[in-house]
DNA sequence: TCCTATTTGCAAATCATTCGCATTTATTAT
DNA sequence: ATAATAAATGCGAATGATTTGCAAATAGGA
């Protein structure tokens, strides 16, 4: 049985798009650039999509990560977690290798009972191509 | 002169209030949470506190975190920046004692040519008042 | 004090996202 | 395969955070 049985949900043709598309793409992406992709081939509406993808993240087959534009973008989950660097110019992403993050040592230093159970890291800075094109 | 007047912009009773709590909340905080404590000791418009919020972070006075809520949070600028520890369950922040994440690191792992100039990092996880109360 | 540019208040506009509701579609039982 | 029905979709309206236009108020210099 699949996942979408599993909690009552139905496999849908928007919604097997939607994860196509995401695993295409192998990179955190808004609903709003999600959909004005897919309408190019197919006919869905934006508000489908938002939900969609809400759904698809309450099953935990993608994530969600909100960036500093305010704006939620979302991706295919995969083992482990992972964190991005993005170009303040052009908006490009690159994932990181790995997570730098020393959980370890943030539970030593501070011991002040908070339990983590995650985190979001966003690197910010500008890429190759930016760097070379100084206009803009 | 000091950093208003160089930047042609006025020393107005509401920037003082506003940097003034900043300096006392000493924690991030929304427009609208930062309004709605002013608004019970000053006449304050919702909208200038947003106007406010944005010269001062453009003059670097203060900075801005946009949140996994979508929401912006401001907090006087430091030496230094500064990490998080934010409660899921009531909101409650907990500042970082140090920086875990490894710079160094990221810039060697990743030889994509990407210049760093910043990062975002967040800690999600439940405070020790939320671990007792297990209700909510 | 007067002048002028900056601020403020207020209401309307914007932008991302969500919601209500009637219609369509995927499943499941017949 | 067909009917029954719960979930999904489209569409437009609603929401919530943030921004903006404009007229009135105000700070700071002459």
């Amino acid at each position: 049985m699949d996942i979408f049985n599993k909690y009552g949900l139905k496999r849908t043709k928007t919604r097997e798009i939607i994860i196509e598309k995401l695993k295409q793409l192998n990179s955190p992406i808004s609903s709003k650039e999600l959909h004005s992709i897919l309408v190019e081939d197919f006919s869905i509406n934006l508000a489908t999509v938002y939900r969609n993808l809400n759904t698809l993240e309450k099953l935990n087959v993608i994530e969600k990560i909100v960036r500093q534009d305010g704006i939620s973008y979302y991706f295919l989950s995969k083992d482990g977690h992972s964190h991005y660097m993005v170009c303040d110019k052009c908006n490009d992403q690159f994932e990181l290798e790995c997570c730098p993050v020393d959980l370890d040592g943030i539970n030593k230093t501070n011991n002040n009972g908070f339990k983590t159970t995650g985190h979001i890291l966003e690197i910010h800075g500008i890429c190759k191509n930016c760097q070379k094109d100084n206009n803009n």
